[in-house]
DNA sequence: AGCCATTTCTGAACATGTTCAAATTATATT
DNA sequence: AATATAATTTGAACATGTTCAGAAATGGCT
């Protein structure tokens, strides 16, 4: 329930705030790579040891602007499924408008996805510490896909949000790599899988497709498998 | 052709030879991120500097590992073409031979991928230095469809190899990441991905099929723009 | 006000990948 | 052999993310 963790108790959390806007302006003035820690120090007016004091990592810096985006979609999400059934409709407004939210930042996705690479790095989207957000994003894509047009086995109606966060992974791999101007790229890519998916979709309804569609469910197993569920909270031994 | 870039000329090319050898045994012994530069140069017995001599950077060593794995697959593919006309079979065993190759050296995929997320890294699948490799893998990929039992329309065919290629490196991914026992996962997931893709290649010979396949064709033409291909080497002016 | 515990903050020190000017060694040329 | 050029090697210096022991500030309590 509670997105940031380990909120400190007292007041000063302004300091926090400080830091954070300090980095966040130098990343988009100098990119992350180019800015230091003591830069941003320097630019908030504290020490390092101080913004170390607030984020475990430089790494963990850019996770706030992720977390805001998050927020931001959902709303826009919710406005959207009451304009639309249209479940391709959906899906790309979902992601875009995700995405132009966040075009100022691509550099960051690309540490966020280096970090990602391995799973039990926190900042890995599937990291126990991210277990809220990627909940709360998959959360996000069940909304659009219930009450859609998409026509679908209702076998495989369950595993579709966790597939489709997968996918929604990989278009953010794609597209903060992706050199086209504005991204268009990445547009066409999504619009162009949707076209191929959803036909796909529909195939799951036909008599002889049982066996494939097990063999969906079993890939989704194992995709699955590498996301390190949230180990409950609390735990009263050592 | 030359796939070691910038051979130097005379003799002391051994001393790199050690380097490397420090550098593989030191990654086995204590994992790659773990070892330092330093731990390297002594164990070679030379300085830090000389090692930067030979390799551009700690990464780069890692490469070795992977172009002595592809020299071993291409043996290894024509054996196994004679052997079978099934598509399924050959492309699970160039899969899987060279990942047991690998598989002790996982960890130094996961820094491979990492730096792989940067299009324009040297070390990425997708950069320049790489083009000979990934020339290599794909025309080897290339091999095992020839004359393979897979059904696929013509107008698909000649981009099947770069396609598969692809696959191949969220294949190479997702393994990198697998903590199942002896990467069960992965094998499980590549043989689910086959018996998937196998028959959707089918159906791209049905009449009505066209539209999907311009739609893949273009898919794959997006997925290409990642590539930087190699600039021709030979340049006369400044 | 005085005192203790907790939170917040500091800056020097550390670890490690990388660079670089200079020293050394090898090779080619006369 | 002598010399010039190129290849190889060195180790100290650098850059930067991170840690850490302790200083300063804050808050609560009597």
């Amino acid at each position: 329930m509670s997105p940031e963790i380990a909120q400190k108790t007292s007041k000063a959390q302004k300091t926090k705030e400080i830091i954070l806007n300090a980095a966040l302006k130098l990343f988009k003035e100098k990119g992350y790579v180019r800015t230091t820690m003591r830069d941003i120090a320097k630019q908030a007016g504290v020490s390092v040891g101080n913004a170390y004091y607030y984020f475990q990592s430089k790494e963990e810096m850019i996770l706030e602007v992720f977390v805001r985006s998050q927020r931001d979609a959902e709303n826009r999400n919710r406005e959207i499924c009451r304009k639309t059934r249209s479940f391709k409709a959906r899906f790309l407004d979902l992601q875009f408008h995700r995405l132009d939210l966040l075009s100022g930042h691509r550099e960051l996705f690309v540490v966020l996805t280096q970090a990602g690479i391995h799973p039990d790095h926190p900042l890995s989207p599937f990291s126990a510490e991210m277990a809220f957000l990627r909940n709360e994003a998959t959360a996000l894509i069940g909304e659009a896909v219930e009450g859609s047009d998409l026509r679908v086995t209702s076998s495989l109606r369950p595993y579709l949000p966790r597939l489709l966060w997968l996918f929604n992974l990989a278009i953010i791999l794609f597209w903060s790599l992706d050199g086209s101007s504005e991204q268009k790229n990445t547009r066409r890519l999504v619009e162009l899988s949707l076209n191929l998916m959803v036909p796909l979709f529909g195939l799951t309804l036909l008599p002889l497709a049982g066996m494939f569609n097990r063999m969906v469910i079993e890939i989704h197993d194992l995709l699955s498998a590498m996301i390190r569920e949230n180990q409950s909270p609390q735990r009263a031994g050592k």
